[in-house]
DNA sequence: GATGAATGAGTCTTCATTCAT
DNA sequence: GATGAATGAAGACTCATTCAT
């Protein structure tokens, strides 16, 4: 369906001058998606803005698609990041309060750098290795499955996997929605708390 | 951010014989848009595919945009049409058989054309009028919102417009994600049963 | 230097109605000319500001240069009819009054439709029969010529053809230059008498 | 009524290898101009005719507009350091000789480059920052406006401002005249000759 | 004769990528 | 390593002209 090229990074930067230059061409690349959108990323563009040769760009990534596969790394990094952190913790909490903690984390992820995100999931093209970035919002996905599939008998529902899967959509999908449609939206408490309600109940959760 | 582009057609076919190569214009462009993704879409490839000189093409659409803006709305269009149908009966049935109606509506919208949609919803851009594309599933919001206000006195809710949000939004996602990442799942029964089962306990309806 | 194309009208139209829609075609170029400029005319253009088919368009005219030269030739016809009726008169006139009549006269024929005489003469490549324009303002040339060359004796100048061009391109120029520049100048009597002046001061006539 | 294009270059060139490309474009400009007239001037064809590929020339103009206008800032620049050296000189000359020396210029001015000129001054649409041709000629115009003020009880005239404003057409006019027509007469001195007799005549200066 | 749909050669222009300095 | 000039394939779009109806 599509060429498919080569993605990786042309050589590891070895010196902290390189390192720069790299995060340099990183940072233009967010700012130039941010500002002019995908089309308006071009590899001129991007070398301007980070104020680096348009031939030191091709030292570091060998086409376009190498610099923005990297920037969606970078950026699902950041949110793997946030994840780890909760991780551990979520686990041995009540189910309510979990929920709510994962409902948080959501949202939060979505907060990193709300209008590249933005431009990434709107007009990046998921196309190739770009489909990582889809893998981040699954991160959930997993830790949710595991979560509902060790206390099965704490709850209402006969198929771990199935709920699960569910349960994620909901919850990925509101605070998507949220952030897309209505932005303050994520600001606001009763989201929280109507999101943990929905949850819960569903899984036949008392809340104390 | 973006150019804004004029996306109305250029003029009304009169004639028969000019109807048919609009219509195998826009049936070339979902077919290339199938076949080669967004970026694949190129005024020449439609002309060829729909077997049409580009400059006929140019007759009935300003641009590139014109033609995707008017695949989306005949797309939409289609989906419509499901919908109109079923609003009458779902608004007087009980919550629980209504609460399945929509979700098994909502499955049928994304079986019209699975693949086009999914180009359609993953690469092509959101700007301008196609983000019409979002206003069809917001058909089903509006539809949702009314129901719940309308019988608010049976319903375990206190914001009747939260909580329309946090069901569409759920609904909208469960069936989206099953159908991009697992198309297979549509047609399981269990789907549909759990969805369902979803949307009743979080709104405190039992089902029988 | 130029592809040569044939630029008479394709057949001569012999009823009234053909001749309307030649008429109609003629005016509408004029039309196009001065809102779009030369290379706002296109034949579709015109077609459409004449309500006339594109397809009749080239029943009468070969291609878009026939038209214009058409346009250009019923301009020069217009621009004629005001000299001959002139002619017979400043022939037998005083020198000083001739010169005079002969720049009202010139001032006249810019006056005709000044919007379409200076799109005409700023923007029409002036190739091929095109050329034409140029004979228009020659026709004040040869009929200076002839009364110089018929009352030699009464004026100081000794080679009379040459006289002839000088006068010539100056009256051309100053009513040109006027009409481009300053167009409300032509109005001005001032410009007349200072031009007569300079005519008969040249001439070694004295003005009574 | 016209589309206003930028016509400022795009770029300046920093190497000396790109200023080797830039002067190679606009003499190809100048050359394909001359060739094919302006509507052969296609940047395809400029490109080839300098050596250069098409993306050089989009290096560094934005357009064909930009093309023809960096040329006729260079033409215009001829032209004028001509006139500045000698615009010292006729200033305290005796009017005889200063109207023979601008007449002088103005031919010169006319040989500068005349396939060009005539190019520029025939088919070139006087549009935008085109309109900086018509400035060169005026150049004369304020010099002789300036010397006819300067002198105004030496002459014959009323009213300098318009005196100089037909006797700068004149001269131009003539000039530009025989050079279009008869480009063999501006080597004849009895042109230069006659046309002094003319501006003396009118301005009342005996000529020893 | 009239209509207007269809044609496609020809232009402009962009932008990823290379490579000489 | 860095620079930025050069490249040219590729794509959008126009418009004079033809021709089936």
């Amino acid at each position: 369906m599509h060429r498919q090229v080569r993605t990786t990074p042309r050589k590891r930067p070895r010196q902290s001058r390189s390192q720069a230059t790299v995060d340099s061409l990183l940072g233009a690349t967010a700012r130039v998606l941010v500002r002019d959108g995908f089309d308006g990323l071009t590899t001129n563009a991007v070398a301007t803005a980070a104020g680096v040769s348009i031939g030191s760009l091709y030292q570091y990534f060998p086409n376009k698609e190498a610099l923005v596969a990297a920037l969606i790394e970078q950026h699902i990094e950041k949110m793997n990041s946030l994840v780890l952190a909760e991780l551990a913790a979520v686990a041995t909490l009540p189910i309510a309060q979990a929920a709510r903690r994962v409902i948080e984390l959501t949202i939060k992820m979505h907060c990193v750098d709300p209008k590249l995100h933005r431009v990434l999931t709107e007009q990046v093209p998921r196309v190739g290795r770009l489909a990582k970035l889809r893998e981040a919002d699954e991160i959930c996905h997993r830790m949710v499955a595991g979560l509902l599939a060790a206390r099965k008998d704490e709850l209402a529902i006969h198929d771990a996997d199935l709920s699960a899967f569910l349960l994620v959509s909901t919850i990925e999908a509101v605070v998507h929605r949220a952030a897309m449609l209505y932005p303050d939206r994520l600001d606001d408490p009763r989201l929280i708390d109507e999101t943990t309600l929905l949850v819960t109940r569903y899984l036949g959760v008392a809340v104390h």
